[in-house]
RNA sequence: GCGGAUGUGGCGAAAUCGGUAGACGCGACGGACUUAAAAUCCGUUUCCCGUUAGGGAGUGCGGGUUCAAGUCCCGCCAUCCGCACCA
């Protein structure tokens, strides 16, 4: 009597097994291979979303194929529990934020158990409690001691109205996204982590980060941004003082032209208190926008200062100096010098204002050549330059270079682009900075016997600013070296703090401190990380620098905290929209005489681009209902299917419908199973291609390639007539979908009397003879198109294919009696015959 | 503007080394089973001509190399993503 697959029945007994056997618990002490699988832990928002189940259900396929090929695997999760949603939430709602947050993440762990995923849930961590952040606290401290914290001024988007700071997503057009305020800048001593001193090493790290995707590589190396040149000063003339310059092109210092400096250039400022002239330019300056599309049109601007500048290499030659809309402050030196010839920016602010142009890098031949209306950016050698001349670009830089230091006006220098890392936030919810001032003593660091620092419970939020600042009692303390009374930090870190190193303490999490070198080293690097590529930047960098920088100090010997990264693409879904502008959801419409309408209103809707689920487009799934519905393992199977990993998946109601229906017809197969007598050469044959072929697509993350394959090898067990070799094939088949499929397989596993749990299985062993197959087809084609196709035993001498390809029916007719000009003979593939 | 990715049927996509383009899935169409429907099963499905046999065209566009190009080279176009006056 044949039984159905029965998903809520199957899922709940499997996940309760597993969880009881404690399946998926790594264990440290292993002998077997290590091999640590990881997914960016989830913000707990308080929903799963399609794009935490496809990325959990990538990295949960290929932690669960490890373990069956021999692996320790450590496949753990956790909660970057800290952050701005949970204050708003407390604000809204009147809740304490570690109330909503800790509720979030009850709730979300639910669902993450409902998929099945194979996750070691012994290591949870959630950064929001002070077993985490205490131990954050003390690698603060340590990293506090080595040098690599300090604090310095620096400005933060001030909220006049709900007098707060705001992070700059919050600023929009200027002003505060709560009270609509307009926002201030203002300057506060805040604390900074030295990441620039490890600027070369994480710009050179990224060359043997070869299983990263080049994209990611290329877009931390734009953030870092590293320019090699010269700084060097330029002197008034007629007057004392002067300013330095940065450049990358010492080189073209002949072609010189003008001088500029930033709108918020001391010298600028302090030339503007008896100039309202200059005043207003600077206003004007500041007011343009930086934004994207401001920037492209932006016209280049300037203001003579009426200062001249002397020449670095003639004290007589003296140029103009300009304040210029397009030099920045906050980049090199806030000064440039201009060279028209060799710059599109000089270029298009010499033409502007009648300034020279005077070529001094040429191509052989083009030596005179007046530059147009393009910079001349290209390779050449010097012209016009003096002592420069006839030297490569390089060389002159050096030789410039090489002068300016003998006679002390400059100097050979790198100027990157990245900054040290401001890490305060003036915010409630978050690890607070273990610090105290003493108007005495300074800034005192908290004893780490005293740790963690602990977040008070009892603050409220309906009133505005941070409550770590107003409350009653808890920033004031002893200062712990003079014992006067002294004033808490309130500030609480960043919460890419807590994301930096969470993987370091999933691998090793000791209660007296970070973690345990000797057991993270032996779990570390991770061997893959799978996340969203909107972490390319900030949390990818600062997790590469926290690991260097504790490598520094010595807590641990890592290079690289993730050996492999993959990026996969978003869940995406159509979108609809009404005549009155309004999103409709896909459940809102309908098909109706090849016209899509508002089921509502019968009213016709156009239909939008398929887009990331967002509410606002009104396209969410929410996955709770559908895993509900058709049970873990269809939806899994659905994410996995169709897209490659690294692009967006379409959802729709008919893809995890025919995802249901593969688990179904797996089902009846097994269901089905009769054991018979006879061999089936070709079955056998696909089965160990399948074997081969899964196992190398999902090693290489190619889940949607894995799935084809697994369809086609049902198909042909589906096709085949009982035998023992399709006996065999039903049963390994079991073992192949176990990780993408795992509760089906569990409950075919046992069904078939099976020993214990398919999770503990091993990947089926390949049989290589099987791989190859002894008879071939092979293609005839005249002139490159195909006309015919033989099948013939593998081997077949060239000559043998030669004389069949001649006879085969279609081939007579089309050459009509002529011989061919040629034969080219593919032994095993084809024979091209050129008419 | 700079950098990167992508472009293949009605749709999601395969083709790993220059060698039969479109595997696999979705959808659609036809059929079987059924009183009927669902489920399931069988078949067809790149486009055009043709009842079949077969023929022609075809991997964004235009060139090129080659016996042979989705794949290599040159030049374009479009879409998406990232960065953005970085001296």
């Amino acid at each position: 009597m044949a039984s159905r697959f029965n998903p809520l029945s199957a899922d709940a007994r499997w996940q309760k097994i597993w969880d009881e056997r404690e399946t998926f618990r790594a264990s440290d002490a292993s002998a077997k291979p290590k091999s640590y699988v990881l997914e960016m832990f989830p913000y707990p928002s308080g929903r799963i979303h399609m794009g935490h189940v496809r990325n959990y259900t990538m990295g949960d396929v290929l932690a669960r194929f490890r373990r069956m090929t021999g692996h320790e695997v450590l496949h753990p999760m956790g909660w970057d529990a800290f952050g701005m949603p949970a204050e708003n939430a407390a604000m809204e709602k009147n809740v304490h934020p570690g109330t909503w947050t800790r509720a979030n993440i009850a709730a979300m762990k639910a669902q993450l158990k409902r998929l099945g995923f194979a996750l070691d849930w012994s290591r949870e961590i959630a950064t929001c409690e002070p077993e985490y952040y205490g131990q954050e606290q003390a690698l603060f401290l340590d990293l506090y001691e080595a040098g690599l914290v300090y604090r310095k001024e620096s400005a933060v988007n001030w909220d006049p109205v709900d007098m707060t700071v705001l992070a700059n997503e919050q600023v929009i057009d200027g002003k505060g996204w709560r009270s609509g305020a307009v926002v201030e800048k203002r300057k506060l001593s805040q604390w900074f982590l030295k990441i620039t001193d490890f600027a070369d090493d994480l710009l050179n790290g990224l060359g043997a980060l070869d299983q990263w995707p080049e994209k990611v590589r290329l877009m931390q190396e734009n953030w870092i941004g590293k320019s090699v040149g010269m700084r060097c000063t330029f002197h008034f003339a007629g007057r004392p003082g002067g300013f330095e310059v940065f450049t990358t092109r010492p080189d073209t210092l002949y072609g010189a032209s003008f001088t500029a400096i930033a709108a918020d250039h001391p010298i600028a400022q302090e030339l503007a208190k008896n100039s309202p002239d200059l005043q207003a330019f600077i206003a004007e300056c500041q007011q343009s926008g930086t934004a994207a599309a401001d920037i492209e049109t932006a016209e280049k601007k300037g203001f003579d200062t009426g200062l001249r500048v002397q020449h670095p290499f003639d004290p007589n030659w003296h140029l103009p100096l300009y304040v210029a809309n397009f030099v920045l402050m906050d980049y090199g030196t806030g000064a440039i010098f201009g060279c028209p010839a060799h710059d599109q920016r000089d270029l298009d602010f010499a033409r502007k204002y009648g300034l020279p142009v005077n070529r001094v890098v040429a191509p052989e031949g083009h030596e005179n050549e007046p530059v147009g209306g393009e910079a001349y950016v290209g390779p050449g050698r010097l012209v016009h330059s003096h002592f420069l001349n006839g030297m490569e670009i390089e060389a002159a830089k050096q030789a410039v270079i090489a002068r300016a230091q003998h006679e002390g006006w400059g100097k050979g220098t790198t100027v990157w682009r990245l900054r040290d890392w401001g890490v305060s936030r003036q915010r409630y919810w978050g690890t607070p900075i273990p610090f105290i001032h003493c108007d005495d003593c300074g800034v005192v660091p908290v004893p780490k016997s005293q740790l963690p620092v602990k977040l008070p419970e009892d603050v409220s939020f309906d009133i505005p600013g941070n409550p770590l600042d107003r409350h009653p009692t808890w920033k004031h303390v002893d200062c712990p070296k003079c014992a006067k009374a002294s004033r808490r930090e309130t500030d609480t870190l960043d919460t890419f703090v807590d994301s930096s190193w969470y993987f370091i303490r999933f691998a090793s999490q000791p209660d007296d401190k970070p973690f345990d070198r000797a057991v993270a080293e032996s779990w570390l690097p991770v061997g893959q990380y799978i996340g969203g590529v909107e972490h390319a930047i900030l949390h990818l960098l600062y997790a590469r620098f926290w690991t260097r920088a504790l490598k520094k100090i010595g807590k641990i010997d890592v290079a690289e905290p993730f050996t492999g990264l993959f990026t996969q693409g978003m869940v995406t879904h159509e979108t609809y929209k009404a005549p009155d502008g309004n999103w409709l959801s896909p459940q809102e419409v309908e098909a109706r005489d090849g016209q899509i309408v508002a089921i509502a209103s019968g009213e016709p809707v156009q239909r939008g681009r398929v887009e990331k689920m967002s509410k606002s487009k009104k396209n969410t799934v929410d996955p709770g209902p559908i895993v509900d519905q058709y049970g873990a393992d269809a939806v899994r199977w659905f994410m996995l299917s169709d897209s490659p990993p690294e692009r967006d998946l379409p959802w729709s109601e008919a893809g995890i419908e025919g995802a249901w229906r593969f688990v179904n017809r797996l089902w009846r197969l097994i269901d089905g199973l009769e054991d018979a007598q006879g061999e089936d050469k070709d079955l056998d044959r696909k089965l160990h291609k399948t074997i081969a072929g899964v196992a190398e697509d999902i090693e290489d993350l190619g889940f949607n390639k894995a799935v084809a394959k697994l369809y086609e090898l049902a198909n042909a067990i589906e096709k085949a007539k009982p035998s023992a070799s399709r006996a065999t094939a039903i049963r390994t088949v079991l073992r192949l979908v176990a990780p993408m499929v795992p509760h089906l397989a569990e409950e075919g596993w046992a069904r078939l009397g099976e020993d214990g749990l398919v999770a503990d299985a091993a990947w089926p062993d390949v049989d290589p003879a099987l791989l190859v197959d002894d008879e071939v087809t092979i293609a005839v084609q005249i002139n490159g198109k195909l006309r015919d196709t033989l099948m013939v035993a593998k081997g077949t001498p060239r000559e043998e294919l030669e004389k069949l390809a001649l006879a085969a029916p279609n081939v007579l007719r089309q050459l009509d009696g002529a011989a061919p000009k040629k034969v080219i003979v593919v032994p095993d593939r084809l024979v091209n015959l050129v008419a």
